[in-house]
DNA sequence: CAAAATTCACTTGCGTACAATTTAATTGCG
DNA sequence: CGCAATTAAATTGTACGCAAGTGAATTTTG
């Protein structure tokens, strides 16, 4: 991919408009998603970063905290709290992990595996809320992988 | 549009994956743009969300605080605090309006105008950061715009 | 092998987000 | 006109994000 503007052209002011900005864009559908998750989400008792950490263990359902980390790309900073709340909860386990006492090592309770038959009605009820097809939706993904990927490689 | 899945349609386990969620593409990219921006923003002393309300004020020098949460999407308990801290650091000047004192109208300072002349370097910084061409940020912003509203439509 | 460097999770502090409540001002309706 | 409903902003309380720092465990290195 190529700079979209070379150093020494002027931005054009239609393109300084906050509507037009990229990172609006995202930021602002990021909102709209964490709002439409919202009802779905608090029947289940789940926030939406909370509900993606459950995505991380339903794949795997023992891992360390790093490991869940690297996956949404967030810090324990982050993390440890969420994870308290989500024990509190009862769906999942935080035990260190014996062999390296540094880590903890997060697993799903029968309760939080169990929660996983909710994932079908959580998706379908999103999917409608989204209201793309599953060509757009790959699509927008995969152009957002190059963006982030872009972006984090930069920084 | 049209839902990308039948009611009575299983989703398959691929689906599932977190990595694969449109949701958490748009989450994950989000999260990356402001680190893209941290580096920038911290030189005018600015957040990534103070930057946004800079940008409709410099787009329109005076609004109330309803019109600025109009555009950003967000509420006055956001805002206030945001809008507070931009005044303390002499950006702009908050002032009832005395057509209808229910209204705050936030105005840009000489110094919060001065700062306009920051904003290409700032913007030529992120489109090297983001690295696609303008065709693809058109594309991508306007898939995104489709989404964002039809996620609002729905809640 | 022991000291130094690194790693991992946790904590603290600050700044969003957002629901829900509060207070003050304005509008609308009988 | 007068009171109820509405509106605008601020406040309170909860939950992220993230930088920076702490402390304990492990790895690296001299």
């Amino acid at each position: 991919m190529k700079a979209h503007l070379a150093k020494t052209m002027e931005i054009p002011e239609e393109e300084k408009r906050l509507e037009n900005q990229l990172c609006f864009a995202v930021y602002s559908t990021a909102h709209a998603f964490t709002r439409a998750y919202k009802p779905i989400l608090d029947k289940v008792g789940l926030t939406y970063p909370q509900y993606l950490v459950m995505l991380a263990l339903w794949e795997k359902s023992e891992q360390a905290v790093k490991a869940i980390g690297e996956q949404l790309d967030l810090d324990s900073g982050t993390l440890s709290p969420l994870l308290k709340r989500l024990e509190q909860n009862g769906l999942i386990k935080r035990t260190r992990d014996s062999r390296d006492e540094r880590q903890v090592v997060v697993s799903l309770t029968d309760k939080g595996r169990a929660m996983r038959g909710e994932i079908d009605t959580i998706m379908t009820a999103i999917g409608q809320a989204a209201g793309c097809t599953l060509e757009e939706m790959k699509t927008i993904r995969g152009l957002l992988r190059g963006l982030r990927s872009n972006l984090t490689a930069a920084v």
